[in-house]
DNA sequence: TATGAATGAGAGTTCATTCAT
DNA sequence: AATGAATGAACTCTCATTCAT
């Protein structure tokens, strides 16, 4: 088991690729050999199971994920712009990495019990910033006083729901979605109302993606 | 190939908390034919295919869904109840039949393109319904003039996103719930600022559910 | 798993001709396939792993031995006889089964430790059931006092590298062999010397068997 | 391929333990590697073939053995010496080469047919050597006219199954067992029965080993 | 309806061996 | 002498599906 090797590389791209594409279940280690241009025996040179691929990516998904997220919780930000900071960084995130987040947000199921159960307490770390950040905002009268974890699974849902949808080629720039979340998300929980009345971002455009895709919606 | 017997629902009942369980690719005919009580062989009496066990699921998911949001858009509620209608509906579908509705938002991805497509172009009306809603409720000047996709995807995204937290035995109850994402998702998108500041809702209580799961958050 | 089946039947039988033939690791599944014109995969309708398979045959040839030997034991036969009889028994069983046996003599080891164990437990229980009858022998002072354990495994040892010379085609009848065997063993237990001095069986024949096997003797 | 170097012992050595422990079959090339500190790779400098190991330890075991019995048999010792001398040294070869010799004893059936034959031949040699001295003995009138073939076949199977139940830490010195197997293998064959009725060898001990072992017995 | 034997393709994985460096 | 990437064949086992009974 090689870890930073190129072909290490480029299998885990791969990989995040065809889980993307096919799923993790019908993704067979034959289509990423063919990938790669390997035997399918040759890639346990490099990982030790299919398993092992998938908890890779996931876990490198987590990892930027939170490290990210920590900084920001960190910063001497006010609350405002370190809440408007997590949701443009967690769509950014997704954008960006969108094999990745795909892999990590559809297939973690896949994991068996104990490499879900780390997965989970990561996840929860990330959770548990993110209300971090939003209680503060309470304390300083800047949100609402709300059930914090209510608010947290609400605004990360539809932030999460964006690897559904987001496609880098679609009329919106990445940029433009990020301010209407914030700027819807905001509202929904800030103390006070929005005294500027100007027009809100991303009001003129009409689709953000094709819409061709499964499951956005229902 | 049978559909209205009570063995057909129990299959299908068996097949929904396995798929929901243990996920669709995961879970074997003979899983299935042991929760029925029947040889796996004697399945195909009732369905053609695994893959039509997940297509009636989901079909049936979205059957369900798409009515009873087709009722809402065609009732006379000014709106506002509309919306307000539209997004208790989702997240009561979604908490009533939260075995179906995991099949069919976890695993619509497993079809084969042409199962796909159909289950796309519904997926398309749900959201064609809820923009509708929202779009009247712009033209009278209820809500914020905002691309429509983007409320629609921001809204329903948080709404999708329940099925990976709600726990039937959590603290809160549906309807707090329910009241919550209401009022928060209200605010993001309403033309004035809401003028009461009462306490608003679902904001004394802790957590909405264990929090155990995998993926809600991150 | 079905196992009263005729296929069943054909499948052991199958295993036990290779696995004695070729070894247990070096016969695969497909040997066994090909040997009762199955596919592969079929067999596991009747046997749920090759282990299984080996467990299976090793089991049966320890049962069969046991009660046997149970029996003797049990018998009102006097030691000498007893003793004489499980000897008997012992080479009978071997040249009878010889596949059966092989497998449980050569094979054994490849079971996994649980497996063993209980193989290994059975195993004792035949041990103490042969020290028995010694004992008996001796407290009737029809045998020497010597120790239990070391007679045993010095008569067991020789009766036991049996399966690895006897032929069925040899020059010998299994009886000579037999009678041979009980005498010679005799001789080095029995209390007072052999008055007869009549010629022994076997003393005419010059060899037993063909001598083409790898490892008999050395 | 080297054959006098260091390393070239010490991989033998490994290979002896391992094929001692798990078996041939179930040894993998990494496993010794591990074992010598080399990359799997790395072995073929010093071996041609997995089976090759195979051949050299088992050969290695033979010449040991077989050297050390001409020189027994060529000795001007009486039979009855030279028969004693002759289960002494087996038991000890055992003993002292127990891995070495259960190699040989157990593994050798996965040589390949023309390995085999090799080893075959040379283990008759033994064999013939050890009737040799039985014969001698008869010739001289100490030991019973039997059939020599089957003489040496219960002598060296009771001797040969030493492999599977001795324990250098059991309760018995190898001296004893040694005293013991001459003694009653001694009295199985001689021309005249003992005179001597002292205490036989071995005769307060009570276990030769811990009795653990899958296959001592049956 | 229901069975259960059988299929046949393919899954993930292991492994002895080779060879350029 | 040693590496370690790569091979390619073989392995055990799974599974959706078929079909004669």
């Amino acid at each position: 088991m090689v870890s930073g090797s190129n072909k290490m590389a480029e299998i885990m791209a791969a990989a995040i690729q065809l889980f993307k594409d096919k799923g993790y279940h019908a993704t067979s280690m034959q289509d990423i050999a063919d990938a790669v241009g390997l035997q399918k025996g040759s890639l346990y040179h490099y990982i030790s199971s299919k398993e092992d691929l998938l908890i890779l990516i996931i876990r490198e998904a987590l990892a930027q994920y939170i490290s990210n997220l920590e900084e920001i919780a960190r910063s001497n930000l006010p609350p405002r712009d370190k809440f408007a900071e997590a949701v443009r960084h967690h769509l950014k995130g997704i954008a960006t990495n969108l094999g990745m987040l795909t892999v990590f947000l559809r297939e973690a199921h896949a994991l068996t019990p104990e490499q879900r159960a780390i997965v989970d307490r990561e996840t929860r770390r990330y959770n548990e910033l993110v209300e971090g950040i939003y209680q503060e905002g309470v304390a300083q009268g800047v949100f609402r006083p709300l059930n914090p974890k209510l608010v947290c699974r609400t605004v990360l849902g539809a932030c999460n729901w964006f690897y559904r949808w987001y496609r880098p080629d679609g009329p919106l720039s990445l940029e433009e979605m990020a301010d209407f979340f914030v700027d819807v998300l905001f509202r929904g929980i800030e103390a006070r109302p929005a005294a500027s009345e100007t027009a809100p971002p991303g009001s003129g455009g009409q689709s953000a993606a094709g819409g061709s895709d499964t499951s956005a919606g229902a």
